[in-house]
DNA sequence: TAGATTGTTAATCGATTAACAATC
DNA sequence: TAGATTGTTAATCGATTAACAATC
């Protein structure tokens, strides 16, 4: 039925995104395959490839559509229908994300967990953190199906079991450890020490020549 | 004369030592192909060819030595030669940040920058704020090449524009733009956005099923 | 020794790029 | 009309996976 979007095509879209919603602000209709390739440095045909897993067509000699571009992206990666979420581990990454406004993104941070007794009873950026004793009987019902972990890798884990306990659907995880859940569970990890890895190893390739 | 390791070797191999470290610290020695494999779900022989990467040989039966192989992968990543970084924008993010320790992964935050003037001759978390305009100066004088952008997206480019003038190398990018730089500037970028499409993408499917 | 694991070569798979007729 | 841009098919490229002799 669904085609299943590549991976390297979703993460290519919400640039495209931002970019099309940058120059329709100043007015723009139409964008080209070629002016968004250019922008960012990919190949024409692969942005056409990538906007037609959207189902919009284009215009010979115009291009696509802005206002329809947009709505067919949106709609494609799911944000046109927010998800609830909670958070667990208000540290200083949790924090940060409690400040986040992800709801143009999909998803919508409710509240905050923690097991620190200091932290429970608090607001962070307007969110509340109540104890992770209470996530279970919360997530059930406010029917939260989202987890987003901000915890320590060494507890990571023991979060994670709890969130599945409680029924969630998908885990935006950003602990340096993966997860061991369930098949058809949702992890999507966000790992700071990769995208040093990358770095890191680039410039000590470029410092060596 | 150096191969150039592909981005999805990079990437596989922080996993491997977090889990190296982990073990070694219950008492193991040997690693085989077989055994990361397994934990992380990927192929024995990928694992081979990631690991053969770092030039460590392993011995048959046994597998790869623990000590070795992650001496061998901090070298390959350059995360045994600490670079000293900038941070720019003390928002949320930026806060968090300064409060992480990233001395085992290649870099270490000396001082952070802001426009703000509330938050300049600050702290946070044990790092001083200076003022944006004497970033030029002082990464010349404490010959800092590295530079971390955490302000919002409409400022990102100016931002880097000022760490180019300076003379930085590598800049990592948690501001949801692309930012332009010359061809022998490194750009690592961090996208919580494209995170984000992946997921929400990918539950939307699961309930459409 | 027997057999588990290595390093490496070959086959497969999937994504990117090139080519091009159709179209506005 | 002329020609820029589309959608799509074919070729290329690079990474993953399979196969297997060598080895401890």
């Amino acid at each position: 039925m669904s085609k299943g979007i590549s991976r390297p095509t979703l993460k290519r879209l919400p640039l495209y995104m931002h970019y099309l919603k940058r120059i329709q602000g100043e007015g723009v209709e139409f964008a080209s395959s070629s002016l968004l390739a250019s922008e960012f440095g990919f190949d024409p045909t692969q942005v056409r490839k990538d906007l037609a897993a959207t189902g919009e067509v284009g215009i010979a000699r115009r291009g696509f559509e802005i206002v329809a571009l947009i709505k067919a992206i949106e709609e494609l990666l799911g944000w046109n229908n927010i998800s609830d979420a909670f958070l667990v581990g208000v540290g200083n990454l949790g924090s940060a994300l409690l400040g986040y406004d992800f709801s143009s993104n999909g998803i919508h941070i409710l509240a905050a967990f923690d097991t620190d007794e200091r932290k429970i009873g608090s607001r962070i950026n307007d969110k509340k953190v109540f104890s992770l004793n209470n996530i279970k009987d919360l997530a059930e019902r406010m029917k939260v199906k989202v987890g987003i972990i901000t915890v320590p890798a060494q507890h990571a884990q023991s979060v994670a079991d709890l969130m599945l306990d409680a029924g969630f659907e998908a885990i935006w995880n950003f602990a340096a450890v993966p997860l061991k859940v369930p098949e058809d569970i949702l992890v999507e990890n966000v790992r700071l020490s990769t995208s040093l890895a990358i770095l890191t190893n680039r410039l000590k390739e470029k410092y060596k020549k």
